[in-house]
DNA sequence: TGAATAGTGTCTATCAGACAATATATT
DNA sequence: AATATATTGTCTGATAGACACTATTCA
């Protein structure tokens, strides 16, 4: 029943924000081999298969760039599923990863969709393997880490609004967040260097202009607050 | 230089507290096998080998349970390295998970020991593989969580008193901890069932009696504190 | 001028943290 | 009584959050 070796493979849970910054979408691609010929699954790739890789991070790059040519503001792994009846191939272990993309990103690859993040978190469209649970666990990871980090500002266009920023903020914590609250931590992150005024204004077809932000991580890590943004519940 | 499997294994960094309560070990094992046989090592066991795992975390059980007959407080995955040169044998993966241990376990196997956590990240002794690697990482797991939730305690004794809680805190965050800070977090966690005050004191050789707590975690999860033990810097 | 939206200022609640005050034991 | 330790209470500071107020645009 068991070999010295397992199949491994990296998935990559990949999202991005809707053009109105609304909804959150997974980024998935149609399989071109068996098993599950056809069906919309997460993009991933054999471990050191046909193609050497250096690490898996190295490979999880190469699943993205592969399949879907696409190139990710922010990569995380999160974490390791590995059993047997997961795969109709046998035991299997896969490495899935957390990646936040522009909302600019474009694909014209009608092999690769973005699909609403809530419908495929309730099966809508059923995916194969455990994919339906890796996407879970990683919105569970940005959700997580949303409400303590600058994470969702990964999801936010080059240059941003407040209301963007909090779309974003919204959109990985699935609850709406306060106005002021995010302001603020917007206003500490320019002090520290994370965040830049532009300067440069957007103008809503009504109102008060916006202004523009940019997004200038510092280092490799998040930007860490000391307090939950949910601690009123 | 590519094969479609890899071998694959599981890698645990249990720790205990030491009897003072003031630092923290690592669990090694001493290596039966080659390579870098005869090595302090990580305990750890080969995914779906020679025995069969019905899942990753099954198999992280079974490390520990088969090299060193322990039974962990707490135990969560924490990541997986997987590269060409981590091991003399090729390409290969290892699923490392943090373990928290009863200060009070024993072991009276001399293949197994608890060495200085410190002194193991300082290289002493070094460790084979990336071992040492997977100990950081573990250990920065823990002292991240520490910050904003109750993990210390499942490193403090069965029935514990507010400076074994104090200590456990301190030795994952590697600094001081405030004291009344600690008490209030403990208040907290009461009126919440996550800590039960047991009515028992304990009589230090000089001084008033302390209170004897008894941690009962409610749910899988930790307990998560809506803000940072280090807000002060 | 009025509607719509953006941005600022003020106040409250909560909790980390410093520190003083009190309680309970041993010698 | 003196000392040591545990525990409680008080005060300050930082920041999340609610909300009122001001600013800037278009129709």
């Amino acid at each position: 029943m068991s070999s010295a070796e397992v199949l491994a493979s990296v998935d990559i849970v990949a999202l991005r924000l809707t053009p109105e910054s609304q909804r959150l979408q997974v980024l998935l691609h149609q399989r071109q081999r068996l098993p599950y010929k056809g069906q919309w699954a997460l993009p991933g790739v054999i471990v050191n298969g046909s193609t050497a890789d250096s690490n898996l991070d190295a490979a999880a790059c190469r699943a993205l760039a592969e399949k879907a040519k696409v190139y990710p503001r922010h990569l995380e792994q999160v974490g390791t599923e590995g059993n047997g009846s997961r795969d109709p191939r046998g035991w299997t272990l896969s490495t899935y990863y957390l990646a936040l993309l522009d909302p600019a990103v474009v694909v014209e690859d009608p092999q690769i969709a973005f699909l609403d993040l809530q419908g495929v978190l309730d099966n809508e469209p059923p995916l194969p393997f455990d994919h339906r649970l890796l996407v879970e666990r990683a919105y569970e990871r940005l959700a997580a880490k949303a409400v303590y980090t600058n994470l969702p500002l990964y999801l936010a266009p080059e240059r941003f609004t407040v209301l963007d920023a909090l779309s974003a903020a919204q959109a990985c914590l699935g609850q709406p967040v306060n106005n002021t609250s995010l302001r603020k931590r917007l206003e500490r992150m320019k002090s520290e260097g994370w965040v830049q005024d532009t300067g440069e204004k957007n103008q809503p077809r009504l109102g008060r202009p916006q202004q523009l932000y940019r997004h200038t991580p510092q280092g490799n890590g998040a930007f860490m607050f000391d307090r939950s943004l949910l601690a009123g519940g």
